[in-house]
DNA sequence: AACTATTTATAAGA
DNA sequence: TTCTTATAAATAGTT
């Protein structure tokens, strides 16, 4: 009975998905797994251009920290782009930016935009906050006290010491 | 007219993605891609869980290796930002982008990629110098004689430069 | 699978 | 756009 519905219902969604595939010209991917595990799909070209092409419009991250190996994984996902997208995906792709350059702006570069701003502005920011980090560090180290640390000769040291501070300190031999 | 129609179907397609999902307890994923390239998706539970799961059904048929596990992406953070940033980024891009169709669209994509490595990866190369320079300077400044930076009585500083480097340095009152 | 009573979707027009 | 409405299609229940 659950079965006879089921079977109904999604030869009924993939009938649809067709059907808005071909009267609209659109691109479709449906996946359906049933409660029993079964797998239905259709795709209107190849489900794996859909699903990259899917993917595409979403890769974007958040790259709030310096320090995480998200841009390697993002240089490999442009290299993966690359080999494959271009080949294959490479006609549909091409129509699709046509259109939209034709409208005004590209969904997919937008987003590439969005990657790129997201990703340079807590780059730079965190760059900015580095350096003047660095800077004060490096007044601290400037200070005369901090010389001393690669003194070894001990008097010599103290000998400065009383330079700075006047003669509370001196030197033993 | 053809807009319409698109969006009347699309929605019942979606609609109906849902009820078998709901009824069913199926697990369901929708990708629609207009034909202006617009993105449209519905899924049942996350839409990367169910395109894993369905490259996960392949993978296991053809004994293949399970490669890189998906990235997880937030949507919802790209779609706040997107309404911010590219109405501003829009005409220069839009113009960049025709020159770019005008040379040969296969490579607008990958184009768009390398230039966003190119800005990113000398800004993490800088960071990441600036940040080992950063930890150096914090050692520098760690080290015990830098103590003394914020000592004022000198006799009590001078009594500990002779812990630490034994009776080569004395106070005298 | 095929039939049928209902519900639902949707194209066209207001 | 949104709201009707007539028609077509989907589908649950049944055989």
């Amino acid at each position: 009975m659950m079965m006879m519905m089921m079977m109904k219902r999604r030869r009924g969604l993939f009938k649809k998905a067709e059907e808005l595939s071909t009267l609209c010209d659109a691109g479709i991917a449906l996946i359906v797994f049933s409660a029993t595990g079964k797998l239905f799909e259709y795709s209107s070209s190849s489900m794996q251009k859909i699903i990259d092409r899917h993917r595409l419009h979403y890769s974007v991250e958040n790259n709030d920290q310096l320090d995480q190996p998200s841009l390697d994984l993002q240089h490999n996902d442009v290299r993966q782009i690359r080999g494959e997208e271009l080949k294959e995906l490479g006609a549909e792709e091409q129509k699709e930016i046509e259109q939209l350059v034709e409208r005004g702006l590209s969904s997919v570069i937008v987003m590439k935009c969005e990657k790129i701003m997201n990703e340079i502005r807590p780059l730079k920011r965190k760059g900015a906050q580095l350096m003047e980090e660095n800077e004060q560090l490096r007044q601290q180290v400037r200070f005369p006290f901090s010389l001393f640390r690669h003194i070894v000769d001990i008097p010599f040291a103290c000998l400065h010491m009383s330079r700075w501070f006047g003669n509370g300190c001196v030197v033993l031999g």
